[in-house]
DNA sequence: CGTCGTCGCTGATACGGTTCAGTGAAAGTT
DNA sequence: AACTTTCACTGAACCGTATCAGCGACGACG
């Protein structure tokens, strides 16, 4: 019942547990003889090497952390995370590399998780999600010394190598989109202020509609839920002189919108032009059909994945930029100023 | 910049490697003067225990493991999964016990999983969801001697304790609501046939409707996406004699169904009743809003992760019933049969 | 006063691997 | 033939913690 050491293969072989480490881990130092026989004894008592056993000398945890830090109820309407998490794991199975998860509600949770994991020997690394303006994480992780990836945008990764992809480019192919379309009053409802990727798309909003001519542009800020959406939309929509499109920065929140518009009765996309973010399957299920900023989510955790293993593995660092995000116009996107007339929304 | 070990300890404070090790885990042996003096260095020098090593001793892994096993594309959209977890974790915490998550393709890369974890001693013991009909799962992971807790009904749980929730109840509620709101005609769009709630559900829907005097009660199987879910919808309400109420497994196909009903100029709730299951933030986004089976996903986390603790604790098992799920009436549910007139749909 | 029990601690060992220095034998070199 | 090198392997140390047996000192008790 006892799980089988490399001393019970030693002992069965008539080695020493030196040659059984030797065979097991394809060093040189044993004929191929016997390692062929090491292995196929191993193999048939059915060993596992022990991890506690082998980190405890090779200090290799062969597992890293992911920390996410949403309140509970914002996370789970987030396809993003599980896309996220399927890429990161899609990678990391072929190093036999864990993944440990874990869930906290603010940035000092956060940190003392961090702290807690690398000083326990738990984890060989992180990726970090979900970067702020002047992230307090960045200084503790570097000072730690743990090995970790962050997701964004590399002016606030500090000396930490990152994964990102090209926002501005994708809210430029947005912006200009609309504009083509005539639309000059364009709203923004985006995300958290806190974080580096909704300053940074504010920012270029900004500068963005000022290039295109389009002369309003207002952005409101929410905290991503459905909820905060749908009252940001109505707050738009009922303003004197509502916008003709709306940019949403996830897609339960265009969604929301989409459901405001409609209860307004205002038709989309005739009246209201509606693009959301991310993509995700949700985009595709209502009428119309949701324009949406999409891009491979599931490549970036791999790609994050992958060089936090070189990271770890050859200490090689370097930032990565990743797959760029598209525009995929679908029916929630129009002309501006058409008459209400009956459109039909795809 | 090494990192601090017992060893450390025991030289500042004079005194031998065991005796740290007793002071830092409350065992007998020492004085509490000594044990103060030893907790005050290693709070200071910083000390962590080595999980490698303590596991090593111990047997102890300290940490569980979840493997998730429907194709990436379902589960990001699935809001329940990290609701689930996020429940898990709240009760992992408290004993600063880590998460262990990994996504696979199948059942038998599942078993794969478990069989590597148990084998290289990297966890304590699973929490198995999904449960199947016959599921393959389970012998194995009695047979490994692995403790585990599964989430589902415990006619499929073999020896293994669950966590459930009286399905059947609530689906009762269900059909008992339509059918008093004169339906006669429901239909269900279901999940994939092969997990027992689904056939649970399945049974269960047929004998409810039976008694409930719902003549016709036909059920679709998909794979849980809006895509299946919409292709179901407009197969249902494309038949000659279309259903007054849909029953959907899952918020997204719900949705989708409300999308698809719209497209078809179908009015909801006055001439088509929708109800969704799981009731994540969707369902209130939009309109109208729907009707939806809810139940605190997050406290079925909680609870399965207090049993598995209980059980790798003190070997006690026990099946636990979990908060029962209820019906929660919104604006996607009305009387049947009325005539298409204009209603204010929430 | 002698003995026993308890307290507070030490020293050693176990856990299951990895790794390094060493060793005897065979092969190669000059 | 004497020497070096290589090969295949052994034995032991080591990683950081838990735990157990043992030991001296002290107090209680008969």
């Amino acid at each position: 019942m006892k799980r089988p050491t490399i001393a019970d293969i030693a002992r069965r072989a008539g080695v020493s547990k030196g040659a059984v480490s030797y065979a097991l881990n394809g060093q040189p130092g044993v004929s191929a003889e016997t390692r062929a026989r090491i292995q196929a004894i191993a193999q048939e008592i059915g060993w596992r090497p022990n991890v506690a056993a082998r980190s405890l000398s090779g200090a290799r945890a062969d597992a890293i952390g992911l920390v996410l830090c949403r309140p509970a109820r914002f996370l789970g309407v987030e396809p993003f995370f599980m896309e996220l998490i399927s890429g990161i794991e899609g990678e990391l199975a072929a190093s036999s590399c864990a993944l440990m998860l874990q869930v906290v509600a603010d940035h000092e949770a956060e940190i003392a998780v961090y702290r807690r994991w690398w000083g326990e020997g738990r984890v060989d690394g992180a990726i970090l999600v979900d970067l702020h303006t002047d992230d307090p994480r960045i200084p503790v992780v570097e000072r730690l010394g743990m090995p970790a990836v962050v997701t964004g945008h590399p002016s606030g990764t500090g000396s930490l190598p990152s994964v990102w992809s090209d926002e501005v480019a994708v809210l430029r192919e947005v912006v200009e989109y609309l504009a083509a379309l005539g639309h000059r009053h364009i709203a923004r409802v985006a995300g958290l202020p806190a974080l580096l990727h909704t300053r940074i798309r504010d920012e270029a909003f900004a500068e963005l509609c000022a290039e295109s001519g389009v002369g309003e542009h207002p952005v409101v800020h929410t905290d991503y839920t459905g909820e905060q959406g749908a009252r940001a939309t109505r707050r738009l929509l009922s303003s004197r002189a509502r916008p003709t499109a709306i940019v949403y920065d996830n897609d339960i929140m265009a969604v929301a919108g989409l459901s405001v518009a409609q209860e307004m009765r205002l038709d989309v996309p005739a009246e209201l032009s509606i693009v959301g973010w991310d993509d995700s399957p949700l985009s595709q299920v209502v009428r119309p059909s949701l324009t949406a900023v999409t891009r491979d989510i599931p490549a970036c955790g791999a790609h994050a994945a992958q060089t936090l293993l070189r990271l770890i593995g050859s200490g090689e660092t370097g930032s990565l930029e990743g797959p760029p995000a598209r525009l995929l116009p679908r029916g929630s996107t129009a002309p501006a100023g058409r008459d209400r007339t009956v459109s039909r929304a795809m």
